[in-house]
DNA sequence: CTTGTAAGTTCAACTTGATTGAGTTAATAA
DNA sequence: TTATTAACTCAATCAAGTTGAACTTACAAG
């Protein structure tokens, strides 16, 4: 959300500390575990100085030893891993009419989630609401306050430089909010506030199909369609934050079933329109199928219901093309597709999805599937707000 | 160009002064001129490390004192400002045919500038005619060899992990090589290779509409028409280098004269099939216009010549999807248009442009236009190559 | 005309953190 | 048993940023 010319910040001593403690981190979260000498070697550090940091990361609780493992020859080299339960992150959702929670530990492992619909949403409400799931949850799990590391709110943008704009159709009260210092003095803590779909691309990044990967797309179904852009392993958020409205390019929209990538159309339309959680209640709506939650549309999966396989061709088709725009625009090592719908229909959407041939994505060398299925449910978004603060950990920040 | 998980590599005190150097140097460079105090307070560092930056980059000739200013109360600050001949960067433009050739000092201001034609284009050949020109400008303009800082290479894609591939088509024998590797060995300096849309956007950085911006998107009319985005002041690559295949992407195929964002067509077609100069040469070609060079193009577009106007119109309609994709993948401050077209014939695309009225990219608290012109002519891409090495002078470098 | 204050700079001592090199330990190979 | 190798620790060194006191100049107030 930095606007104008790039203003870089100077370094020093501490910052260079900063940043080697996050490199040592995440080589060993990569790892698993890792000794001594194999970190200095994989960072370009000394030993001196990881053996340095791992101390003071085993003082703080972060770094457990692991064993030892003796590779042929020489001293066996202490193992180091994470310790899982060193840290934690809260994750928040905040949505129009309800809060989602979740309390993840370092290794992005799920410890605890609850859902409390909202009476207000105002900004002092959801605070109030915020700090009373936070003690819950601390109660409920029995971790101790002082190891939680930061937390994640995941709000509907646009975002301003400042804070958030026009969310007054959505959520009202919140205009030209920072909402990052609202929620970080109410929760006494580091607050980071993202839209759903970054949130859940980093997620999927800490504990998922792309915790190997630095490069890769992901879109995210919530109400709407989002993208998040993953890029060197840090979030592509575009000059006000607001990058990634993969909803709102214009596909083509289908006159008959399931047309394919170049199909012939007479209209364009807006990709959520096709290919989105609203729109497949509108088309069950419009076909007589009353239908809302999850479950059932889960029954309607499994009983592969007609009207059900209309909306999915559609919806195929619509994120085929936006899957090849994403492809030749972002470069990505992968597409993920994940978020607030059913696991067997996001299954379905992405068998269903047909890639172009001749694409610079169709490479020999790739590690990877063109199109992954990511974290499913409506939980996504909340655990990817407490991600990114995992992932903060593991990620040196740009001086900016 | 890197591949896999994030690995962030260790600093210390050395990559810190590098950092720091660089934040000074783009501080001096955005203001134009400043004293020490001033750094300080906008870099964060003491008055004192900004002292010894300076003085060490006086020493280097790369800073000039620059008078004095006194704001005020107090002892007049000395002003630095960065000496325009204190450094030079080449860049090339390696086309199957010919190689163009620009030398820019760190203003970015162009000092000289060939074009040769190629015999042969295999790698040996080109490394010789490489040297050749750098010989060449080197002689005619006087330059002290040691005063160059790198060079910049601009070369057809698609790039792998390790070097070019299937370049075959375009390029023959340049499958697989570290291009990067190559002509740096062959120039004995630092050597940066990258697509003509990438260099081109930071072209436009260093000398253009955007220097004053971080985050932007550049369309580029090459042969095709190619995208290159910057975001937090550096580069969007991808995971294998080659992001912003713009061109690839399908639009709207007009079967009528100049439809409108969202009019009515029943095709799609890749964008560069639309808009861009081989599709320009192709539609006047079909017109009975034979025309190649840009000068035949600029008198028609003086004349205001019906086919030309057609195409503008088609082109133009084109673009206004492209845009509204990039607006809303990529969030950019602004978007450039620039690149082997005339002027003339760039600025009536700008102007043909219909940008979408809802979007969060209209914003009313942008600093810039949404569509702006940039560089245009032959030589923008190869001027961007030298760009990138300047460019690197004033951008921290993430420690991949 | 003198004096005080503010802003910018310089000098020297200090601190942080990474690097270097010598020495120690343990496992394998000869 | 001995040599070799890998991994580690300790102590000294070094690079670079920070801190605080002193110095310089310009403006403002008395």
């Amino acid at each position: 959300m930095s606007n104008g010319s790039p203003t870089f910040t100077g370094s020093n001593a501490e910052q260079t500390r900063r940043h080697n403690r996050c490199v040592v981190l995440g080589q060993i979260r990569r790892a698993g575990s890792m000794g001594r000498a194999a970190m200095a070697r994989a960072s370009g550090l000394s030993v001196q100085a990881v053996s340095n940091i791992i101390a003071s990361l085993e003082d703080e609780g972060m770094l457990i030893e692991a064993g030892q493992r003796s590779r042929g020859r020489g001293l066996p080299a202490p193992q180091y891993a994470l310790n899982p339960n060193g840290g934690y992150a809260l994750g928040f959702e905040v949505r129009p009419e309800s809060i989602s929670a979740t309390l993840l530990n370092l290794m992005g492992e799920l410890h605890h989630s609850e859902r409390k619909t909202l009476r207000d949403n105002d900004p002092e409400s959801v605070c109030h609401q915020l700090r009373q799931q936070m003690s819950r949850m601390l109660d409920s799990s029995g971790i101790d306050e002082r190891l939680l590391l930061g937390a994640g709110v995941v709000m509907p943008g646009p975002f301003t430089l400042t804070g958030l704009a026009n969310t007054a159709s959505v959520l009202p009260h919140w205009q030209d909010i920072d909402a990052e210092k609202l929620f970080s003095n109410a929760l006494s803590m580091p607050v980071l506030v993202e839209n759903d779909a970054n949130a859940a691309a980093v997620g999927e990044h800490v504990s998922g199909c792309t915790a190997s990967l630095s490069n890769y797309a992901f879109i995210y179904f919530g109400s709407g369609v989002g993208l998040g852009v993953v890029h060197q392993g840090r979030l592509f958020r575009g000059g006000s934050g607001n990058a990634g409205e993969l909803g709102h390019i214009l596909v083509p929209a289908p006159c008959a079933v399931g047309q394919s990538l170049a199909g012939v159309s007479n209209r364009m339309a807006p990709l959520e329109s096709i290919a989105s959680r609203s729109s497949l209640l509108q088309h069950l709506k419009d076909a007589g199928l009353g239908c809302s939650t999850d479950q059932q549309l889960e029954s309607l999966a499994a009983a592969r219901n007609p009207e059900l396989q209309r909306w999915l061709d559609k919806a195929s088709a619509a994120l085929s093309h936006a899957v090849h725009v994403v492809e030749n625009l972002f470069d990505p090592d992968t597409v993920v597709l994940g978020g607030a719908l059913p696991d067997p229909l996001l299954a379905e959407l992405v068998k269903g999805i047909s890639l172009a041939e001749h694409s610079t994505a169709q490479r020999k060398d790739r590690l990877m599937p063109r199109v992954l299925r990511g974290h499913s449910g409506d939980l996504s978004a909340a655990r990817g707000g407490a991600a990114l603060v995992i992932n903060g950990l593991f990620t040196p920040q740009t001086l900016s």
